[in-house]
DNA sequence: GCTGGAAGTTACAGACCGGTAACACCCTAG
DNA sequence: CTAGGGTGTTACCGGTCTGTAACTTCCAGC
């Protein structure tokens, strides 16, 4: 499980799967067509033929993402039915865990860093995906009763990231060894506040 | 102001202020020393014969910034001498501030984000200028007389950072808009706690 | 004015990039 | 068995990248 993902499956499906692990390893400049399809046990005509541009490729790598992390919400409620304060408490379980798994950032964080050029049509994804999954969080903290729920999930999201950058620039053992502690410390503290 | 900066001055700081202002609009992977040196009014040669490789250019563009932002520090310390909690403070406006005039994230997440290479020369450095931006944050707070002055340092950090690559991701009008609030909010319930 | 070093110029090497053309192959649906 | 679409192969295009060689020009200090 290195860079080579050849299982036998149709190649767009392969592809897309190479291309985001490798993209999210060495970065989207760092990697070249050739070296996805080579890893992906194809050609360069097959990825053509299935996407017409690198740049279409980035981005359904990026929607593929999303889709994988909204699966994880499902997880949370399904695990605490019902229960969206305990929700609330996996998902900062869960993102704590990403801190500790994996030294890279966010993918559309490092892409969004990458593509600088404004018009790119990576960007206006991105914005996109970012935007539902702040709703998701507002929506589960507003769900889990909390008053100003906005903003404590703006606060959440904010040290999360923050966290992903700190372990990609000092490593895991930095300041983003304290997230738990903060994330659940802000939740005690938004709790005391009147729901009204 | 636009890329070129070919003020008369020497070509290696020159070719340095031109390549740390272009590296952080457009990405290190995303500039070209040909471009560098014809922004800044000399050519490659000369680039050569003043830094041994472009890596080495992105080294020392990294220290040069970080050199900038030790300055700001030093304003700090101007405005309000001895008053260390006014400094915090002064340090959530500046920080702010940023937030709104600068759409581009910081120039060493965005590098360590870039540039995956685990040996790659930046890296080491990204995480030495971070520690000490860190020590300097935490001193402050300390000398502020917050009790905790490591942790609310480090979530005020991680804040500062997921805002800026929340800018980056969603654009100004995003979470980030609701930093200054949160950092307030977290020095309030910080100065609360005794310092024992 | 002369000299020596810094800077500019041109050309090039070698590698890699994204993307395409033409053609051979294989495998499955009919 | 056959037809046809998906796939593989090879070669190529034009461009860009970092880095170097050889040579000229400029300019300050003596």
């Amino acid at each position: 499980m290195t860079d080579g993902v050849v299982e036998r499956s149709r190649p767009r499906d392969r592809i897309l799967e190479t291309a985001r692990d490798m993209f999210h390893k060495h970065g989207i400049k760092g990697v070249g067509v050739d070296a996805i399809t080579e890893a992906a046990g194809t050609n360069k005509m097959t990825l053509y033929r299935h996407f017409e541009s690198k740049d279409e490729l980035i981005v359904e790598c990026l929607r593929a993402n999303a889709l994988k992390a909204g699966a994880m919400w499902e997880t949370f409620e399904a695990e605490h039915p019902g229960d969206k304060l305990a929700q609330l408490h996996a998902w900062v379980r869960k993102a704590a865990a990403m801190l500790n798994t994996d030294g890279r950032g966010c993918d559309m964080a490092n892409a969004a860093a990458e593509l600088t050029e404004p018009d790119h049509p990576a960007r206006r994804v991105i914005k996109e995906l970012k935007e539902a999954q702040r709703e998701r969080l507002v929506g589960l903290c507003r769900d889990a009763g909390i008053g100003q729920a906005e903003l404590l999930a703006d606060t959440l999201s904010l040290l999360f990231e923050g966290a992903r950058v700190s372990v990609q620039t000092v490593g895991a053992e930095g300041p983003s060894t304290q997230f738990v502690r903060m994330a659940e410390g802000l939740i005690v503290s938004f709790r005391g506040t009147a729901a009204n």
